[in-house]
DNA sequence: AATGAATGAGGTTTCATTCAT
DNA sequence: GATGAATGAAACCTCATTCAT
């Protein structure tokens, strides 16, 4: 059966569109926007500098729109979490934390989220924007978990848009870390050793019965 | 009786030296290191472009001294913070929190735990420095806090050192975001309560008893 | 009845090549030749960037062709002129110069020449061609009209040939001047009241008698 | 005696702006703007391609410095003419006309005159700006004269403002032809024989008796 | 005949750095 | 110490032209 020549797999030729963006993120992250030269990216691409401006009309631009396909990819990501579930608020939290953020640790979106926060000062709007739609979006459903958690009597009373900021800014701030510090981190950081702490304070500090850990 | 020569009255014009890191700093903060030119730096100093070059050999030496300015002021500053202490664990570890970094939050040294995120990648021994020095030194610190909490039974056994990064992390990263889009942010986000937030959920977590503020 | 190739009915779509010609002229009347893109010229057309390429080898030699076509209309204007006249040399010499050029103050042509005066730097073998072909042409044709007048006794001894430059001189700039400064000419210059002025003082200084409209 | 450093002879070295606006005059009046790249007018000025930066932002303000320095230049010199005069205002006219626009004919202002034809559609502000102070001023001055003339009885009543337009108009063409088309021009014109005719035609054209050249 | 994605030479402009004064 | 005119490498961007389809 004979697919539309559209439905390409994943190594073959991309469009030059998508290859650029895909360059362009690659060098953006390595090398931070004023660092990168648009004939690098597009020789990245396997183009060559005039097709750049074929499909973005600047530079800043194609950073736009860098920025623009990982939205979109982190949001389709935050949205999948709101999925059904079951069991206790607890393992769903836990799950969250554990699971799906160890996977977007590494996944291209993360990167994202150094580079927003390094040019912020150039695209205000871009990081606003990003600011607003991606962290604002993971924040609230993380804010509706721990408030069912509230409301069946798991969890004692907490502020739970604030805790939420506290829960995803740890987790952020290591991811940004992670990705400005790359080698030197390597050595002496553990993620998973992390991100279980983090989801061992969490839960005690949200629980509404003594801390589980340790209580005897 | 004699003045050192580095004490200067605070409305005394300041060698240019220091008026340079002043307005470099100022103007990396504002703008970051690309997009910074020298002769604004200049400018803002009140002198003349070659003037510049008179103490830095290249711009990028003159950020580096921004930097290392700014290393040793946040050093200092955390070393403060070690001095002698009574009452509980839990008194002190809410006043550090509370006091010091609200203090902190506003101060010329925040801005550049910004700045080197953003530039992390085109300085990469200066970010692993700072990031060792300066975070890393109050990550110790944070962590003899706790571990004396531990040791006094105030509580649980808990992995003092990645507890801290939790706790800094949280707090760093509110830093970065208001330094990135400081607009935005004034309209819905309110630092005194993210603190007391912070306070609650870590105080909560560590705490050998049940969860204070709420249940019996 | 046969009828030519050439001869299309006006709202019938002209062949590629006489659309790109259409669109080319009017696209270099409005910006000149640097500023004008092909690009352009092709979407004017309704045709592919490509296309222009199938037509003319290049971008100069487009403009050569958009020229040429020009040469060629306004030399068959005023070839029209010599045909057959009556009355006295006067008439005819104010009709020329009433009638036929206020008509081609606003023909396509006129256009072309302030073109020509603008690129002459770019393309001087064009610029002389059509120096030659056209307004030397068109000086000879006057030269004539102005011996014929004085054969007649019509007109004193003058210079006709160099009489004639002054006469077509005093129209092309002016028309010249109307290409290149539209908006501002048309608050306080007058088409009319000029070329009425002009055949008033040329018949007047070419005179074999007194001054007609004054002195009795 | 010491003159002032300031004070120098004409083949000194100018100030590098002046040196630039005289390469850039050059080059634009051989090339046309677009043609003319920086780098090439910098090289004539004898200095390097930033040097054009730090005294014209972009290409398009030098040379609207370009223009305006001629505007100057041929402001005052149309201002001398206006200078304390007698005899009959026929001689004034003819002297006007022959002495002093013979004399502009070469000058470096003419071809600022066909510059700004030839690049009206780029820089309409500056063409309009030009043609309003420079030519009409021009074109005042010599209607002032005729209204002498015709006040004074010597010239029959005529419409002296678009007679000194058409009068003008002869005079400016063949300039920006002589700047056009120089190789081609210098075989078959001669200017001294084109302004005596001009002058004859335009004295017969406006003389209050019968034309003078011609009658018995 | 027609397309339009792709090319890359070449232009304008910026700015870190130098150096004679 | 201080200046600021000058430099020139290097970046962004344009656009005439080509060519596979």
């Amino acid at each position: 059966m004979n697919q539309p020549a559209s439905e390409k797999l994943a190594d073959e030729p991309q469009s030059s569109r998508d290859a650029l963006l895909d360059a362009a993120l690659e060098l953006f992250l390595e090398q931070g926007f004023a660092a990168t030269r648009v004939e690098d990216i597009a020789a990245r691409a396997g183009v060559s500098k005039g097709t750049v401006y074929l499909y973005f009309s600047t530079k800043r631009e194609l950073f736009g729109a860098v920025i623009e396909s990982g939205v979109v990819e982190r949001i389709a990501r935050a949205e999948d979490l709101a999925a059904g579930f079951s069991g206790s608020v607890t393992d769903l939290l836990a799950t969250m934390l554990r699971d799906n953020l160890l996977e977007f640790w590494d996944s291209r979106s993360s990167g994202i989220l150094r580079l927003i926060v390094a040019e912020a000062k150039q695209f205000p709007e871009l990081a606003e924007s990003f600011y607003g739609e991606v962290t604002g979006r993971a924040r609230q459903l993380l804010a509706r978990v721990l408030q069912m958690g509230v409301d069946r009597g798991e969890y004692r009373e907490i502020d739970v848009d604030y805790t939420a900021r506290c829960i995803l800014n740890a987790l952020d701030f290591e991811i940004v870390i992670a990705h400005s510090l790359e080698r030197a981190r390597e050595q002496d950081f553990d993620p998973q050793r992390y991100i279980e702490t983090l989801i061992d304070l969490i839960l005690a500090g949200v629980s509404a019965k003594p801390a589980q850990g340790s209580s005897l």
